[in-house]
DNA sequence: AAATTACGTCAATAGTACTGACATAATCTC
DNA sequence: GAGATTATGTCAGTACTATTGACGTAATTT
């Protein structure tokens, strides 16, 4: 089981390079950068018994309290399977509340407690601490930069669910879509 | 199940912001931004039956070419059995193949070939496409830039791990660690 | 000779995701 | 009002990635 079996192909034992003009290394470094960015989160989430998808949950309910299940699913694109399980968590362990939509009666809008505001700033929290070292520690100040590169990452299809504007997340999350 | 349980907390209606100086729009940002850039080797891996799993194993392999078993786990952050499965996988399929260690024959080499190669520059090719996009609508062509945030934002101690310069994994690699 | 190391493997479990199907209530359409 | 559609919830089954713990084997080190 060690060496080459009969038909296994010959060993290539130059590295890749930036052969093609790929970009190995912003590549590597986006996955090592995202792999730390989420492990700070998932420290305190062991302690309640949740995961990721908790928290994903948590933030964009928390972003935009009133948000529907549907609008949700649209925007972590997810299925409805998926965030079943989770959302019936937040909700039984009181993180979030379901309204009856007052509109659309079949609706569930979603909104966070307090105790969920709570999680959800805690979870940030070490989030910001370890963006907001990067940008100083990246030299200039240039969060714009970061912020525009980062946008134009994402596929221009879904920009439109991103609020960049931090604090505007009126009309757009409960309108009509 | 809709309305409030009994013991269940009041919704907030706001929005949670920029209070306490979270940055909010960047975590988002860095959310979808990597949900994205996986998003397309995922669907290159879907034909071969492979998942991500098998894209980092891939990756690493190409980009360190020699790279032993332990070097490989350490790099992932992964266990044993976690790899075990998915490198057996490459394997099989004569994408990777194992050479004993010249030093040490406990060792299991690991190396890319001509197939293995070529998966990981398709599967590279789309991300670093995006990457260079990104890049040149974010405005300024400041690579740099990016590379020195994202770097930030990987654990101090684990930054000895990635290769920035793109093309000098001598040594460190399969060095005596 | 004994301890340690590198690797492989087995068993059991968890978290997140998927597809497909079906049920209910509310709304919309004709 | 009847029928179609929509929003949500739920059930069953499956897949992928990950975990911990235990054990075995071969090679190296002490």
């Amino acid at each position: 089981m060690t060496d080459k079996s009969p038909a296994a192909g010959k060993p290539i034992r130059t590295a890749i390079t930036s052969e093609d003009g790929i970009d190995f290394a912003l590549i590597e470094l986006f996955f090592f950068a995202y792999r730390d960015f989420t492990s700070d989160p998932d420290q305190i989430l062991a302690d309640y018994g949740f995961g990721r998808a908790h928290h994903r949950v948590l933030h964009f309910v928390n972003r935009r309290p009133g948000l529907t299940v549907a609008e949700l699913l649209d925007v972590l694109k997810i299925t409805k399977q998926s965030l079943a399980r989770v959302l019936k968590q937040l909700i039984d362990t009181d993180h979030v509340v379901q309204l009856q939509g007052p509109r659309d009666r079949r609706q569930r809008e979603l909104y966070p407690t307090a105790k969920g505001r709570a999680l959800a700033l805690a979870l940030a929290r070490p989030q910001s601490r370890r963006i907001r070292a990067a940008l100083e520690d990246s030299g200039a100040t240039e969060r714009t930069l970061v912020e525009r590169f980062l946008e134009a990452m994402v596929n221009p299809e879904l920009r439109a669910q991103i609020d960049v504007g931090s604090a505007k997340m009126s009309g757009k999350s409960h309108g009509e879509h």
